[in-house]
DNA sequence: ACCCCCCTATGGAGGGGGTAT
DNA sequence: CTATACCCCCTCCATAGGGGG
């Protein structure tokens, strides 16, 4: 760890990131908070900071925007971040210690050496890094050529960080900096950097887990490892362990300060100043705000592959500065990027976005917007057991009917390819958000058909992979694994606020980011159906896939259909009402027909609500119960009027809706209740929802949007709607909640301008909770959102929601199949079933 | 063609520590 | 507040299958 620090120390005092940003814009937002002026950071790494500075300006900033920094936001102001910090990220973040204070000048970001940072840093480093990301990074090389650009170059860099899996995550800056010293690097490199939050330090500590947990692995990590010391060697040896604070320092510094500084209401602000171009400085410095979540680390991409890369960042870097990537980023996630060499131009696409403007990884965006819908054809098993970084991968995440799941991106008819990101997001009953204790793995070998590359942003995994205009913009996802984090490591961080015990399940989450002719950019997002990642859960707890009814009249008595896993002879099912302060208000035992059900099937009979004179349909919740505390999470349900024909409300649900109506044929909407609060009922979420657009697009896709809305009603996508469990719901939820079901239909749009800001309110809680990451970012997010959001209205609006849509497209397959298959008897679809609210609660129910 | 070795992908399970009661 | 039982997290073991040398 020491060692770790004085690398720090050395780095940090030097650099300093300015940042620039370039985009006026973004400063603006950005920062209000921020300052104006430019932040510079100091970072540890010199390299980096040279390059950086090299690049400077604009051109930096735009990766460095990338960086969660968002440079963009810094424009303005500077903020000089200094960091005391010791470690590595704390380079960043506080690297030059002196200087750092000098720095503060304006702001004082001076980040905590240990919060700010480490929640940002934590979460990316760790996770991404982790070792496993080296590995995967090994096979990085293995698949794929590497197009980046700056992949060549990014690979020395690159290499330092991967190797050590840490460095992955340090990568960027790590490698270059330091040098990374490749011990470290191995060692700790996931962990480490989390754990340390410390930072480096720590990294110590942990690296060791990584590194103890040798097995196999280790020596397959080592393997990867060693590849990737050769680089590191380049690197320094000793920072690279720190290095995944680096990244995270760099960014973190970046971002952590930013976040600190931007508060919601400054992001807000700044939201409302950004502007399209600013997008990407905007959501560069949203990012970093957000950053300060998970993020933080900007783009950079640490990945390195062997080969190549890349680094990736990310979106930071554009391919223009590789100077910039490099040195900073390393990662440049440019270089990562794709393994798939023949296609330069993926990556050149996602430089594109990369840079600023992509939106924060916390943002919430529309599935669809405008001519565009991104959807997941084919839907993640609801299980899959994560692996360790003391493991050995287990394997890319299956679709349920075999094969691997599928995203296409519908009304995209250039012939550009674009780049499909993917992470791993939460799948609790708060916005969709990365996940804290999980970052997507990248598989590779024989049995990957699938090209992709990794990258950091602000400390999330992204895992980027091509969508070539001669696949119909379609990918088939068979390259991504799931790495679990260890939740002490990613709870000690600061600012860390979620917990990772009980909290198992993740989403999916693709993104994909379309620059417009006009120069903005339309990023749109979808989140897969809830997916169980630990091996007991998968083992023994029920888990509800889909159900057939989402609704009923108060009276009862129709049979309703469930599909899911680990279903008992004796298995319960619970309906249960509770009162928002939560409170059981109610709770009642469906009955089982034990004659039809199976170990993936329950047929039950809807109870009858405790109020048949109920006059507005009511939500209430039910789960699957084989004992003591195995119990799935809750599912949502809603009683509605006898006599009037409802149709489902729920946030959540919203997507469920259209089942609804098509089931009854009222197409009537019910009110939900929002599960989340009220805030998210606000107009502006619905209005944003569907559209956000990054950085850009917003007056466009504004427009496309808004006359989606009416489309939307009426499109029958909400009727058919199968459910989505998509993260939609969450997203949305804080965005869209209730919209869903008004008339409108989901149009939710992400609110732009003061809607951001309050939504933030609204999220903040949600958000926090998953963690650090989610916290800091929060912030930020909010503000970007409501930026980005322009539109409210979208196109899809028929369709809803893009998480409509793509309930729909999803729904069709399970839910009907299901039910046909299932029961013929039911006639309704089977919706798939929407996440428990919160994770938490259910587990806070489950000691119920 | 066969043998080894290396890897990846999985399944399973135990210990330790945190939680719940 | 303490003691005990239980549960979950994380690590480690073992095995199968494929590929390369």
């Amino acid at each position: 760890m020491k060692s770790a620090e004085e690398e720090a120390y050395a780095f940090t005092p030097n650099v300093t990131l300015s940042l620039p940003l370039g985009n006026p814009c973004l400063p603006l937002q950005f920062h209000g908070l921020q300052s104006g002026p430019a932040i510079s950071v100091s970072v540890s790494e010199p390299h980096s900071y040279d390059a950086q500075e090299d690049v400077n300006a604009a051109a930096f900033y735009s990766s460095p925007g990338a960086r969660p920094n968002g440079a963009p936001t810094l424009e303005s102001p500077r903020i000089e971040i200094t960091a005391y910090g010791q470690f590595p990220e704390d380079e960043v973040e506080q690297s030059s210690l002196p200087v750092a204070k000098q720095v503060n000048s304006i702001v004082t970001l001076t980040l905590p050496s240990g919060e700010g940072y480490r929640d940002p840093s934590c979460l990316s480093p760790a996770s991404s890094v982790s070792s496993r990301s080296c590995h995967s990074e090994a096979s990085f090389e293995s698949g794929f050529s590497y197009n980046y650009d700056n992949s060549p170059q990014n690979s020395p860099w690159q290499s330092p960080s991967v190797s050590p899996k840490g460095s992955t995550l340090a990568l960027p800056g790590e490698g270059c900096a330091p040098g990374g010293s490749p011990r470290h690097s191995p060692s700790t490199s996931p962990r480490t950097s989390i754990t340390d939050d410390t930072w480096m330090g720590q990294r110590n500590s942990r690296p060791n887990s990584p590194c103890g947990a040798k097995r196999k692995y280790s020596l397959n990590g080592s393997g990867t490892q060693h590849k990737q010391y050769p680089y590191s060697p380049n690197h320094s040896p000793g920072p690279s362990p720190h290095t995944s604070p680096r990244l995270s320092v760099t960014e973190e510094t970046w971002l952590p300060n930013t976040n600190q500084y931007t508060n919601s209401a400054i992001l807000a602000a700044i939201n409302a100043l950004t502007t399209d171009g600013v997008v990407d400085l905007g959501e560069g410095i949203p990012m970093k705000a957000r950053k300060t979540s998970l993020e933080h680390s900007p783009t950079v991409s640490l990945k390195v592959e062997p080969g190549s890369s890349e680094l990736v960042s990310g979106h930071l870097c554009d391919d223009d500065h590789p100077s910039n990537r490099m040195s900073l980023k390393k990662e440049g996630y440019c270089g990562g990027f794709l393994d798939v060499p023949q296609h330069p131009y993926s990556w050149s696409k996602p430089k594109q976005y990369v840079s600023p403007s992509v939106p924060a990884l916390d943002w919430q965006l529309p599935s669809s917007s405008g001519p565009y819908s991104l959807q997941i054809e084919v839907q993640p098993k609801s299980h899959h057991r994560a692996h360790y970084e003391t493991e050995g991968s287990r394997g890319a995440v299956k679709a349920l009917a075999g094969g691997h799941p599928v995203v296409q991106l519908h009304g995209y008819m250039e012939n550009e390819p674009l780049t499909l990101q993917l992470f791993i997001g939460t799948a609790d009953d708060r916005l969709l958000r990365p996940h804290a204790f999980y970052q997507v793995h990248r598989i590779t070998g024989k049995t990957v058909s699938t090209p992709s590359h990794e990258t950091l942003h602000n400390n999330t995994k992204v895992l980027e992979i091509p969508l070539l205009p001669e696949n119909n913009m379609r990918a088939i996802i068979d390259c991504a694994g799931i790495l679990k984090l260890r939740n002490s490591d990613i709870e000690l961080r600061k600012g860390e606020t979620d917990i990772g015990r009980k909290n198992t399940r993740v989403r999916m989450v693709f993104r994909i980011h379309i620059n417009q002719p006009t120069g903005r950019t339309v990023s749109l997002q979808v989140a897969s159906n809830p997916i169980e990642c630990s091996q007991r859960s998968a083992q023994e707890l029920p888990l509800v896939d889909q159900q057939s009814l989402e609704t009923c009249p108060a009276h009862g008595g129709e049979k309703m259909l469930l599909n899911g896993h680990n279903f008992q002879h004796d298995s319960k099912v619970v309906f249960v009402e509770k009162a928002q302060d939560g409170h059981h208000l109610w709770e009642t035992e469906a009955k089982v027909d034990r004659d039809a059900s199976k170990t993936n099937s329950l047929l039950i009979e809807v109870p009858q609500y405790r109020n048949q004179r109920i006059s507005t349909p009511v939500h209430v919740n039910f789960y699957v119960c084989n004992g003591k505390r195995k119990r799935s999470q809750c599912q949502h349900f809603t009683y509605v009027p006898a006599s009037v024909p409802t149709i489902k409300t729920e946030p959540h649900d919203d997507f469920d809706a259209p089942l609804m109506c098509t089931q009854h044929g009222s197409g009537v909407a019910l009110h939900p209740k929002p599960y989340f609060p009220p805030q998210v009922m606000t107009p502006m979420m619905s209005a944003d929802l569907r559209q956000c657009v990054v950085g850009g697009a917003y007056p466009v896709t504004q427009d496309r949007l808004t006359p989606k809305p009416s489309s939307l009603p009426t499109s029958s996508s909400p009727s058919t709607s199968p459910k989505l469990h998509d993260l939609s719901p969450p997203h949305f939820a804080k965005c869209l909640p209730a919209v869903p079901h008004s008339p409108l239909p989901h149009i939710s749009i992400i609110q732009e301008t003061p809607g951001r800001y309050a939504l933030p309110s609204l999220y903040p809680p949600s958000s926090s909770s998953s963690s650090p990451t989610s916290q800091p970012s929060t912030p930020t997010d909010a503000p970007f959102s409501p930026t980005h959001c322009v539109t409210p209205v979208q196109p899809v609006s028929g369709s809803t929601s893009p998480d409509a849509q793509q309930q729909q497209a999803k729904v069709p397959e399970r839910g009907r199949s299901s039910l046909q298959e299932d029961d013929g008897s039911l006639t309704l679809a089977i919706s798939i079933k929407q996440e428990p609210q919160e994770l938490d609660q259910m587990y806070l129910d489950d000691g119920e």
